[in-house]
DNA sequence: TACCAGGTAAAAA
DNA sequence: TTTTTACATGGT
């Protein structure tokens, strides 16, 4: 089954982050495809002209693909705002049809997001996969991520054998057993959504971020706190100096109001473009 | 061997 | 109120 995307698109670009940082069993890259459980099937993404196909060919499953894309986010009117930026100009032309996927549960981006606070990435994911592992099955070839049932079940003791630190493991398990609706929060304004987030164990102001621009797609959320952004700022906007949270805030106004598809594209240019 | 890596919360100043 | 510290793992 094809599903045709806004032009252009580059299926391999836009998953780089699925592969860059190791094998990752939950968006699983294989022979040239993407294998990913949605809606409880295993579905495989691979390019094709003009968008991607999928296997199995439904429907249900085509629009969560759409979704997974990223197909949500107004890259026609990001562009026309980074034509007017010399260097963010040139980033978008060089990395030309990346368009960042949104993740598709908003427990499993909390928790892989925990998992990844201070560490590097190929630690935090080679905890998620120990996570998977031990607590999911392959459909197929790729991983679900367990519900929040299994993590409501789980003692904070479960997770530290798994490498999460004590105050991970419990926020993790405290996070599941909570009473706030997740999937609600799609209906409420970014900054209702950052202070229901926030007030989660274990859940700060970078993780409540990257969840509004990765999870819900919003349009507008600039990460500053993100050392991999403040990095990228400092590569492309400052000669290498670094980067303060608060320099990289302000720095990103000049974004608005597509600043969530511009931090995406500095961190894809950082790491597959020359400098 | 240390030290750093896409933070957060709690303790100390 | 602001600054410092502990935390866990993987790579170099």
């Amino acid at each position: 089954m094809h599903l045709r995307l806004p032009r252009p698109y580059d299926f391999e670009l836009s998953t780089e982050r699925f592969r860059t940082f190791g094998p990752d069993l939950a968006y699983l890259w294989r022979a040239g495809g993407l294998h990913r459980v949605l809606c409880g099937r295993e579905v495989r993404i691979e390019a094709a002209d003009g968008g991607v196909r999928i296997d199995p060919p439904d429907r249900a499953l085509a629009g969560a693909v759409r979704r997974l894309l990223g197909e949500p986010f107004d890259l026609a009117g990001f562009e026309a705002m980074a034509r007017q930026d010399p260097v963010l100009r040139r980033i978008v032309e060089r990395l030309r049809g990346f368009r960042p996927p949104l993740a598709p549960d908003p427990l499993e981006h909390l928790v892989s997001s925990i998992t990844a606070q201070q560490v590097s990435l190929r630690a935090a994911l080679a905890i998620r996969n120990r996570l998977l592992r031990r607590f999911s099955a392959a459909r197929g070839h790729a991983y679900p991520f367990p519900s929040r049932d299994v993590f409501a079940a789980l003692q904070p003791e479960d997770l530290r054998a798994l490498g999460f630190s004590r105050a991970k493991a419990q926020s993790v398990v405290a996070i599941a057993r909570s009473d706030l609706d997740l999937e609600g929060l799609a209906a409420l304004p970014d900054a209702a959504v950052v202070e229901r987030l926030r007030a989660l164990p274990g859940v700060g102001l970078w993780t409540a971020e990257w969840f509004l621009a990765r999870h819900l797609g919003r349009a507008d959320v600039w990460p500053a706190g993100d050392l991999g952004l403040r990095k990228a700022v400092s590569a492309f906007f400052l000669e290498g100096r670094d980067a303060s949270e608060a320099g990289t805030r302000a720095l990103g106004e000049r974004f608005a109001p597509y600043r969530s598809l511009a931090a995406q594209y500095l961190l894809t240019a950082m790491r597959v473009l020359e400098r």
